[in-house]
Order: C-alpha cells, then structure tokens, then sequence
DNA sequence: GTAGGGTTAG
C-alpha cells in the first residue's frame, strides 16, 4: 500500500468521525471516547498536525463541554500535552470553556496562565468560570486586567462581569457596566438587559432595575420572571402582583418559574384570596405538576394563614419528592408548631425513599428557631453533618445566628459567625444586628453594623435599625451621623409596606399614610384598636417605629 | 468557542 492510499484511508476515517458528530448523537458518546485511543493507533506523527484533526479534537472537547464529561475532555488535554500539542486558540477555548462550566476553576486558571494568546473569548470564559464558582471578586480583577490589556468587552463579558458585581454587591462598578453597555449598543439585548436588571435588583437599587424593565424591548419570561424576582427581593411585592397582571395582558404567557415567583410575591403579601385565584390559575394552565410550583403554592398557603389549605395541597400530592417534604416542613414552622415539622421530618426520613437535602435543614431548622426548639434545632445541625454529610451553607448558619440570638445568646451567636468556614454574608451580621436590637447591645450592634455596611452598603434597613438602637440609648449625636450618612450617600429606604385583601382589591399602606379615600375612619378605628389593646395589657413596642418614620430617613 | 430564571432564613 503506497503512502498516498494510506493517508486516504486516514482521511476518510476522520470524516466519518466528524459526521458523528455532526449528527449529535449523544447515544454514541461511550464511542466518541474512544476516538482518542483511535486516533493514537493512527500514524498521528504526521496526521496531528492537519487541521482535520485539529477540527475533530476541537468537536469532540465541545461535545464533552455540553455533556459535562470532564474526564474525557481532560483525557483530550492530556493527551495534546504528552504529544506537544498546542492545538489553536480554537481548542484551547473549548478546553477552558469545559473546566468553567464544570467549576473546575484551578484547572482552568492553569490553562488560561499558560495560554500564549488569549482573544476576548477566553477572557469571557475566565471571568465566567470565577463568577460562578465563588470568586466573583477575581473575575472583576480580570475584567479590569483585560481592559487594561486593551481588549474590547462584548456582552458576553459584560454579562458575566455583571453577574460578579450582583455577587459582591458592586453597584458602582455595575453601573459603569452599565454605561458601556449603552455605549457599545447592546444595553437592551435581552440577556443583557435581563443581567442589568438582576444586577440593580440585587444591589438594593430596585428604581433603576424597573425603569430598565419598562425600557426593554422583547422581553421574555427570564426577564418577567426577573423582575418579578427582584422586586419581591426588595420589599415591593405588591408591585410584582401588577407586574403580572401587566405580564398576563403582554405577549409572553407565564411558565412554571414565573408562577413559583409570583407564588412567592403572594407568600410576601399573605393575600390569600390572590393565593386561591393562582391556585386555579396553575390547575387551568397544567402547571400542579411542577414539584417546584407545588411547593410554592403549600408555602404560600402557609404563609397566607390557611395552613389548613397547604395541608391538604400536600397530602393530593402523592408522588412527594423532597422539594414537597420540605415546603410542609416550612409551613408547619410559620406556624409555630415546630413539634409537627419535627414529627413529619422524622416520618420523612423513615419512609427512606426520600433523603434530606440543604433545603430540608433549612426549613426543618427554621421551624425549630420560631418554635424556640434549641436543642433540636442544634441537634439537627450535627445530625446534617455527621449522618448526611452535608455542607451547612451560609444560610443554615444564619438559622442558627438567629435562634440562639433570638434567646439572648449573643456570644454564642458570633461564635458561629466567628467559626463559619464560608465567607459571611451580609445578611448573617444583619440577623445579629436584629438580635442585637432586641437585647439592647450596643456593642455587639456595632460590630455587627460595620461588617453589614461594609458588605452591603446600600442596604437602608440596617442603617435605619442601628440609628434607633441609638436613638433608645440616649446617643442622639450618633443617631444623627447615621442618618446623615444615609443621606450623604443618597441611600434609598424602601418603606416598610402593610398589604390589605378586601374582596377584590389589594389595599397597600404604609406609615403615616394618609392617601386612601377612607383614611379618616381608618385612623379612628386604629386609635380605636389601640386603647383596645392597652385595655388588654399589650404594650407596643414603639422603640422602633418612633424613629423610623422621622424625616431623617 | 463564551451569556440571563425554579423549593429555603432574617
């Protein structure tokens, strides 16, 4: 056989590889692993370096990126390094692609280090990689180095950098995202405009994210469903229920995640009445056999006093997956009755065909904390380590902040922020600040203060709570320089909402508001209620309201 | 070749 009819057979071979390929048959994967181990038998001194074969190493690194087979692209990796294979900016691309999505970020650093040029491709899968895997502060590093590099951001890379300023709260640098998007002509592409408005959602700047909204052309149910999302986050539930309305009149008809938000934006607001009407809603458009909506819906029944209705959405669900379990366990906990959650969760984990997960902890803990269950809740804790080997996130850690806090344990309570092996988030010191209120400690509030604001600086309800708590202790000067700072800074309070269902209608007020038709009667009848109460020996606590409502903020 | 959403605390 001349040289020339063996390169034939060769080539032939290749393409018959990349027609497999081409025809995405996944079912065929096991053999495209053995391509690698093909190809060695081919005479590959000469072969490797014919962009044919480049071209077929590339697709096969894509198709182990898509079916998230690190192993296999690794092998890919492996084997260009044994064989001094550079392979093209092409397929290192598609290599660091395959370690960011997989979290694989070491990996992926190591390659991005070693790669010689490096497009704006690579960057974007760098920043991306970071972002995703809890370096959102690096992947701004990167963002910065790739600018100072000279290379032009597109909005992939604007997206992703986006998603790390949401992560470290960087409002400041988003809206310099901002500015560039608008810049380069892409601020209303749908996915970027979506990222944006996560983005002002999550940096408690809700105004900006909603004028963006009502900027947005094509909106999806991903943006729908963001914006409904974000201004729950924010305390404007009530806002997000017109938002439906608007959404139901629009083009896009709802899916099951924009149903679990809304489901969410009613638990916010205890309508029940609203609660009923989705309920329906879901049952007409096939959505009660979501296990997510279904556990939405139970929460919201909960969460809007009818346990009862939540009962009984949770015993007409047979096939009950942990997702289910869970939201009863939660529900049970709003109410109080610990002792039940406790009981359901213990008959959850003999049944054995369903296994606690993160969230499982979180709701069954979180109903121990509002039922005062302590020792069970600490004992829960321990139980989620050592008998489930699972990894208490930041938010189980604030589950036990809170209840020990709660009890007045507030050493105990840094001891576990103290001991935490995660970086602490905001929140968490905004539970010992709570805590702090309620005992009236000065000192642990400030400590706890100064980690908040430097975590999220432009959060007004924390700024608001310390204010007061010196307000009580007689620091007026302090008081003061926190408000003024608030105002310096121009942080936006969200005003604290109260939401009424009569009959059709969703009555929303807030402080001091005077702007319902009936508000004369409404104050008579409160004054009415108060003496009421005093009669009864229920003394308000007014500490935090008094100063709360004054101009300052 | 790279990109936006689903149960959960306070």
């Amino acid at each position: 056989m001349t040289l020339y009819m063996f390169l034939r057979i060769m080539i032939c071979l290749m393409l018959f590889c990349g027609l497999l390929w081409l025809l995405d048959m996944s079912r065929i994967i096991s053999l495209k692993r053995h391509w690698i181990s093909v190809l060695e038998w081919l005479w590959w001194e000469v072969l490797l370096r014919t962009q044919l074969c480049l071209l077929v190493l590339f697709l096969h690194v894509s198709a182990c990126a898509q079916l998230l087979d690190l192993n296999a692209g690794r092998s890919v990796h492996g084997f260009m390094i044994r064989k001094k294979l550079d392979g093209g900016l092409s397929l290192q691309n598609a290599l660091l692609n395959l370690y960011a999505k997989w979290g694989s970020v070491k990996s992926a650093a190591n390659l991005f280090s070693k790669m010689e040029e490096k497009d704006v491709i690579s960057w974007g899968s760098m920043i991306s990689c970071y972002a995703h895997n809890g370096s959102a502060s690096r992947a701004l590093e990167l963002f910065n180095e790739m600018i100072v590099r000279g290379v032009e951001p597109n909005s992939v890379v604007v997206i992703s950098s986006l998603q790390a300023c949401e992560a470290t709260g960087n409002l400041d640098l988003g809206k310099k995202l901002h500015e560039l998007a608008v810049q380069k002509g892409f601020e209303l592409d749908v996915m970027v405009a979506t990222t944006l408005l996560d983005m002002y959602m999550s940096c408690s700047s809700p105004d900006e994210a909603v004028e963006l909204f009502g900027k947005m052309i094509g909106k999806d149910a991903v943006s729908w469903s963001a914006v409904l999302c974000g201004c729950v986050q924010n305390g404007l539930a009530y806002k997000s229920m017109g938002l439906f309305r608007d959404m139901l009149c629009s083009q896009i008809q709802p899916d099951a995640i924009v149903m679990v938000k809304i489901l969410t934006a009613c638990s916010e607001l205890g309508i029940l009445q609203q609660a009923c009407c989705l309920h329906g809603y879901l049952i007409r458009g096939g959505f009660d056999n979501n296990a997510f909506v279904g556990a939405s819906l139970i929460e919201s029944y909960a969460k809007c006093s009818s346990l009862g209705d939540a009962i009984k959405v949770f015993e007409g669900i047979k096939d009950r997956d942990v997702v289910i379990w869970s939201s009863m366990f939660a529900g049970y906990g709003f109410h109080g009755r610990g002792k039940e959650s406790l009981e359901l969760f213990y008959q959850m984990v003999k049944s054995s065909t369903v296994s606690p997960n993160n969230v499982t902890f979180l709701s069954i803990l979180s109903a121990c904390s509002h039922a005062g269950l302590v020792e069970e809740a600490i004992k829960l804790f321990n139980m989620m380590v050592s008998d489930y080997k699972l990894t208490p996130e930041t938010k189980h850690y604030g589950i036990m902040v809170d209840l020990l806090g709660r009890i007045g344990e507030l050493d105990q309570a840094m001891d576990i922020i103290n001991q935490m092996p995660l970086p602490v988030c905001p929140h968490v010191w905004g539970t010992l600040l709570g805590a702090s209120r309620i005992h009236q400690n000065m000192e642990m509030a400030e400590v706890a203060a100064r980690n908040v604001f430097q975590l999220d600086p432009n959060h007004a309800g924390y700024y608001v709570l310390l204010s007061n708590m010196y307000a009580v202790d007689g620091k007026w000067d302090n008081a003061a320089n926190v408000r003024t700072f608030v105002k310096e800074r121009e942080i936006k309070k969200v005003s604290g909402q109260s939401t009424i269902e009569l009959t059709d209608k969703v009555c929303t007020f807030i402080a001091n508001d005077r702007y319902h038709p009936n508000s004369e009667q409404i104050y008579d009848l409160l004054m009415v209620l108060h003496a009421k109460m005093r009669e009864e020996g229920c003394i308000l606590d007014l500490d935090f309201l008094l100063h709360d409502t004054e101009d300052g903020f």
